[in-house]
DNA sequence: CCATGAAATGCAATTTTCGCGCATATAGAT
DNA sequence: ATCTATATGCGCGAAAATTGCATTTCATGG
C-alpha cells in the first residue's frame, strides 16, 4: 500500500480543520488541481485513512452546559459483570467517549449533560449501584482551552 | 430566535454521524424534500448550532500508537507562569485537547503519540520542567470503548 | 545516458449536488 | 373566519464532484 507524500499531509490537516472546503480552494493551497485534489481524497478515504465526516455542534446551544470527566474503579472484573457494565456505558447518550486507562482508574468517561442534575443521576443512579462499580470520581470541565483539535501529523 | 423542533434534532443527529450524506439522502431518512434540508442545514449553520465540518482520521494508520491522558498539577497560579504553560500546551501539536478541571489536577491533556518515547519526552522535557508545573501524572489508553460519539440531543 | 513503464497530473466533458426564487400550503393569532 | 408568519415542494441555474483521456514526471533498468 502506498505511502503518503508531503500533499496528502497537507490535504489531511486540512480536511480535519475544514472538511467543506471545496477541492478547488483546497487545490490552490496545494498547488494541484481539483480533480487530482479529489482523487487523493478518494484514495485517502479508500485506504482508510479517513474515518469519515463529522458535523461539530455547539454543545452550549444545545443546552448541555455541564462537560465531566467521570473516572470509574472496578469492584471486579468478572467477564458478565464488566460485560453489563460496559453495555451501559455505550448506552448511554451522555456518554460520548469511554476509555480503559492503565493506572488507578479502570475506565475514564466523558460526559455531556444539560445540568448538574443531569450528572448526579448517571453518577448516583446509573453508576454506582452497578455491582461492578466500587469507585466513582467526577471531574466537572471547568474551561477548555483545546477542543478537539487536529491529529499531530 | 427560532427553537428546534424534531426534525432538527434529526437532522443534527445524522450530520454528526456522516456530514456527507447528500440533503436528498438525508431529506429521505426526515420526510423532506432536498431543498429543505438544505435550508435547515443553512440555518442551522447561521444560527451557530453547527460550529463546522471535520474530517475524522484513523489515529493508527497515521502512526500514532499511543493516547494517553495527561493530568498536570500546578506548583503557581501566577499569571505570567500560568500564561506560558498555557501557550506550551496550545501550541504543542500531540496534545489535541486541554480541559481545566475541578479536582486535584488542574489541567487535563489529551495527547496523541507516534510512540511512548514521544510521550516521555512531552512529559519529562516539556511539562515537568516547566517553573508552574508540579507534578504530572499520565494514564495511557488501553482500549476505546467510545469514539468521541455524538453529543446527546 | 537513454529508454521504458508506472504513477501522477491537468484539462474537459459528464453527472451530481447545491442554492435560491417562487407559488402553495400550513399553523397560529386576532 | 381571516390574516400573517413560516414552512414546504418544485424547478431552474450555478457550483462542485467525478471520470475519461492525453500528457508529463520520475524512478528503474538497460
Amino acid at each position: 500500500m502506498a505511502s503518503l507524500d508531503d500533499t496528502d499531509y497537507r490535504l489531511l490537516t486540512a480536511l480535519q480543520r475544514d472538511a467543506h472546503l471545496t477541492s478547488e480552494k483546497l487545490g490552490e493551497a496545494l498547488n494541484l488541481s481539483a480533480s487530482q485534489v479529489g482523487r487523493r481524497r478518494q484514495r485517502l478515504e479508500a485506504e482508510g485513512y479517513i474515518e469519515g465526516y463529522r458535523a461539530r455542534l455547539a454543545p452550549l446551544k444545545l443546552g448541555l452546559h455541564v462537560q465531566a470527566f467521570v473516572s470509574v474503579q472496578m469492584a471486579t472484573h468478572a467477564p458478565d459483570q464488566v460485560k453489563t457494565f460496559v453495555r451501559i456505558v455505550e448506552t448511554r447518550p451522555e456518554v460520548t467517549s469511554a476509555w480503559t486507562l492503565t493506572g488507578e482508574a479502570d475506565y475514564l468517561l466523558r460526559v455531556y449533560c444539560e445540568d448538574l442534575a443531569a450528572l448526579n443521576i448517571l453518577i448516583h443512579q446509573v453508576l454506582l449501584p452497578h455491582p461492578a462499580v466500587a469507585r466513582v470520581q467526577s471531574q466537572i470541565v471547568m474551561d477548555q482551552l483545546k477542543a478537539d483539535g487536529p491529529l499531530p501529523l
